[in-house]
RNA sequence: GGGCGGAUAGCUCAGUUGGUAGAGCAUCGCCCUUACAAGGCGAGGGUCACAGGUUCAAGUCCUGUUCCGCCUACCA
């Protein structure tokens, strides 16, 4: 696996088809709880069987796999268990759409042969994404795959179910749910997704059967009159004191009902008085309930009117809307009608408008199993991050509702609920019952309805590791590090997590919640299908490579902001790819079988900078990943390998890694060359898992794999205050000179005379590294001058006390220098007048803490110099010109 | 209705105990210098949305305003 050096740039495409294979062969991914080290685990966010990759999962998957080599690294005990989710409505809906295209619908084929049906399906399709993610580098554990589903988490969830029904944590009754006529099935009220919509709000005349006086009643759903069974008035409501009590002709079907008082009704909005329609509305459901009146379901569950809907049986509920409101104008009953702008509920899945309806479900109660899991949060035993979403996670589990969990499709978890035809008792078993355990008849049929997706979901970061048997995985691996997700599913999914693993645990399943962004376009617009703007992930790796996409990704995520992706950032990551595998190149020139592993003890200036920089940057990288900084580690990395490493110190030690240079200095400059350039792979790994691997087999020495190699440790020793601030003004030097020669268009071939003017000990580490001051600004010679020396033909800049000087009479055009140096001048001038105007006020000087004031002393001296050489240069400058 | 977030260089965005405004891309010069033109070197560009306040000091803390997102809610 040797990387061909006639290569000129990084091809992605050979690194990203041979590393993962190579990862998976040597077992490198598995966990092993018998292994030291504490363990640090993960279970993904299981995608849908249904679903391909797109940028949330990308995002998703990248941080997680950042996160497991980085602690594997670390010598943990990682392990990332992957896997799916049978996503009930959705596989469903995508099985039942290939049906249709065979001409045939699901009720015609029978519940049994429907679910070999989607069995079949997910066989063969239902492992795409998870190929995907393996392209994407995802370091999961596949030995461990699951499957929500499979065999363990079936009984997983027929034991949590049988559990929670015991302890009277789910019920069964009648209630008023959200319908979704086209799905066929309850929805859960996250399940239902409100949408601003343009409406009308009709007033609707019902007079009194005496016939002397009417109420009006303002509704935006006029056909659901149809089941009306009474009208409402607030209690203290003057408007309608006299009529209380009375009774009410409901218009077209002519029906008594009764005007009564609930303070459930607002008097400012509309008349004052609401129509009650306990069948189709969750208000009315309650108010029906505290007044016992009857529910008529004027709406079917395909959403077509009941046959108590008299003349309109039969009709779309949206039809008959129009038609009750053709009629109700016909015979002088509609009032008025307004433009009402209002929230119209539709079905999460396929878009639908869902209808309240009243009938029989299951529940979960919720109440009792938010409490801990609001504590666990308040107590800080699981974080979330950052912080900000604890707000919206405490606000929605303590107004919790109860969870409806009954669908009626067929792809899902059947209720482990039996239902005796003999005598009517239900019983609740985890394995199927066979006899009535009231009359002992035999005659026995199970729960018709499956679980919502998401309740199988809830059970995911303990079911996966083998709950509810006592695995020693689960007492390896349980309570999980982290739970990386996106914020669309904290209610959906982590806040049921949690409620889930208190309960049948007693712990909370995660350590941390890490909330991540959401991936738009380059217009910031959401992606989504009907927009037509959606970003194949698969795609951007295709054109610009795996980690390149990746390290995009991490650049970009930076905390509670979304991330815009667009082709100009992945070729500026792409390039850095480059520069990387470039670095590696120049490194593999250097440096062969016979260079020291360790660091030798005799170290150039040059080496104790780039070393005493490296500890800091692998400090910020681990803080960086270790507080989900994820921007901040990558760009840090960014800024190390690119703007120091290579652009400074790999020019800077050129010289001793040529032939000419002495044998023990080249040897010594191959060892801290390689030692460096293999720390900055080790410490992307987590980052670029292809392409370190791929360089790091391409150096010298024999090699296994990256990924089992220790994360670089920050060593204090090695930090070095003084030789970066030497360095620093070596480095600035360097710029001045060559701002000049940029600025005054001296020709890169010039070799110029540089002479520095300065206090000799401000000059003795420059001189000891002039041949780094000669190569980097191109200079034929360094040559010292006293304080006393007068650049009379001089292009001068002033760094740090010292007074830069390139003798240049035959070259400069001397208007260029003098307005170079008038900028200059203004420049330093600006911010003299700032830090003096602080200096001379004395309340800074009582308040501020004394380093700052320090400084500030410090860089009015500094400034005060630079202009007082500045200045006099302009004077020769200009005295020259004239 | 409630909540959350955003407004910083032409564009996209960093900026975590308040202490001299940063990056990438784009722009403008110069350069094929033997790792890299997917490159190197240099440069220009910001009254940090607006109005107040706290402080010696505010992009950073507080209050209000405007505009833009998102989440949530049983006003028919």
């Amino acid at each position: 696996m040797e990387i061909k050096d006639q290569e000129k740039s990084y091809d992605p495409a050979v690194a990203e088809s041979k590393w993962y294979a190579y990862w998976e062969g040597l077992s490198l991914l598995r966990a092993e709880p018998a292994r030291p080290g504490d363990s640090y685990c993960i279970v993904i966010p299981p995608p849908n069987v249904t679903g391909s990759l797109h940028m949330g999962h990308a995002l998703n998957v990248t941080l997680q796999d950042v996160l497991i080599r980085y602690h594997r690294m670390l010598g943990k005990n990682a392990l990332w268990l992957p896997g799916t989710d049978h996503a009930g409505i959705a596989t469903q809906n995508v099985v039942e759409r290939l049906l249709a295209n065979e001409g045939v619908d699901r009720q015609s084929l029978g519940r049994e042969k429907f679910e070999e049906r989607v069995w079949k399906w997910k066989e063969e399709s239902g492992g795409v994404i998870l190929n995907q993610l393996k392209r994407l580098g995802a370091a999961c554990d596949w030995s461990r795959e699951r499957f929500t589903m499979d065999e363990g988490l079936s009984r997983a969830v027929r034991e949590a179910f049988v559990l929670l029904h015991r302890k009277g944590l789910i019920y069964r009754g009648r209630y008023i749910i959200n319908w979704c006529p086209r799905c066929l099935t309850a929805l859960s009220d996250l399940e239902v997704a409100h949408v601003e919509t343009k409406g009308g709000l009709y007033y609707i005349r019902y007079p009194e059967l005496s016939g002397r006086r009417n109420v009006v009643v303002a509704t935006t759903r006029p056909e659901t009159m149809l089941g009306d069974t009474a009208v409402a008035v607030h209690p203290k409501d003057e408007r309608y004191a006299g009529s209380i009590g009375v009774t009410l002709r409901l218009p077209i079907l002519n029906r008594p009902i009764p005007l009564l008082t609930d303070e459930m009704v607002d008097p400012m909005f509309g008349t004052g008085a609401v129509k009650i329609t306990p069948a189709h509305d969750p208000n009315d459901f309650e108010v029906g309930k505290r007044h016992d009146l009857p529910a008529v379901r004027v709406i079917d569950d395909a959403g077509k009117m009941t046959g108590e809907a008299g003349p309109f049986a039969g009709m779309d509920r949206f039809a008959c809307r129009e038609a009750v409101l053709d009629s109700l104008r016909k015979e002088g009953f509609l009032v008025k009608e307004e433009q009402f702008l209002h929230n119209v509920g539709h079905c999460y899945r396929c878009k639908t408008v869902v209808e309240p309806t009243e009938s029989i479900q299951w529940f979960v109660k919720t109440k009792p199993l938010a409490e801990p899991a609001i504590r666990a949060v308040q107590s800080g035993e699981t974080r979330i991050i950052p912080p900000n979403w604890e707000r919206t996670y405490f606000d929605w589990m303590e107004n919790i509702r109860d969870w409806c969990i009954s669908r009626q499709i067929w792809w899902g978890h059947r209720i482990p609920a039996y239902h005796c035809l003999a005598c009517g008792l239900t019983m609740v078993e985890v394995d199927a019952a066979e006899r009535c355990s009231s009359c002992g008849s035999d005659n026995l049929r199970q729960e018709e309805d499956v679980l919502d997706t998401w309740f199988s979901s809830a059970l995911w970061p303990f079911s996966t590791l083998g709950w509810p048997d006592r695995t020693e995985d689960l007492s390896r691996y349980y309570p999980t590090s982290v739970l990386v997700t996106g914020f669309d599913i904290l209610f959906f999914w982590v806040a049921r997590m949690m409620m889930m693993g208190i309960e049948f645990t007693g712990r909370a399943p995660f350590r941390d919640v890490v909330i991540h962004a959401l991936v738009r376009d380059p217009k910031g617009e959401k992606m989504s299908k009907t927009r037509g703007n959606v970003i194949d992930p698969l795609d951007l790796m295709e054109r610009f490579g795996t980690d390149a996409f990746r390290f995009t990704l991490l650049a970009l995520a930076a905390q509670g902001r979304d991330i815009r992706i667009s082709d100009e950032r992945l070729e500026g990551y792409r390039n850095f790819m480059n520069k990387i595998f470039q670095a590696g190149r120049f490194v593999r020139m250097h440096a062969d079988d016979n260079t020291s592993k360790a660091l030798p003890s005799e170290l150039s200036a040059a080496d104790r900078w780039i070393l005493s920089r490296l500890q800091r940057v692998i400090e910020e990288i681990r803080k960086g990943i270790e507080e989900y900084r994820f921007n901040e580690a990558s760009s840090a990395f960014y800024q190390f390998t690119w703007h120091e490493f290579c652009d400074w110190y790999l020019e800077m030690i050129k010289p001793s890694l040529q032939p000419d240079a002495p044998v023990e200095t080249r040897e010594r400059q191959r060892a801290v060359l390689l030692y460096v350039f293999e720390a900055i792979l080790r410490l992307s790994h987590p980052f670029l898992p292809f392409l370190t691997e791929e360089i790091w087999h391409s150096l010298p020495g024999k090699r296994g794999s990256i990924l089992t190699e220790v994360y670089p440790e920050a060593d204090p020793d090695r930090t070095d205050v003084d030789v970066e601030k030497d360095m620093g003004h070596l480095m600035e030097i360097i710029r001045a000179v060559r701002n000049i020669r940029s600025e005054l268009h001296v020709p890169p071939a010039k070799r110029v005379e540089i002479r520095l003017k300065g206090q000799p000990e401000d000059l003795a580490f420059l001189s000891d590294h002039e041949e780094i001051i000669l190569r980097l600004a191109r200079a034929g010679k360094v040559v010292h001058r006293e304080p006393e020396y007068i650049p009379v033909e001089d292009a001068t800049a002033v760094v740090n006390g010292i007074e830069v000087c390139l003798p240049l009479a035959d070259l400069i055009d001397f208007r260029k220098e003098a307005s170079r140096l008038r900028k200059e001048i203004e420049k330093a001038n600006a911010e003299l007048s700032v830090v003096c105007a602080k200096l001379g006020n004395e309340k800074f000087l009582a308040n501020a803490p004394g380093d700052i004031v320090e400084a500030h002393r410090i860089r009015k001296g500094d400034l005060e110099l630079k202009l007082d050489s500045l200045s006099r240069n302009l004077a020769l400058v200009t005295r020259y010109l004239s």
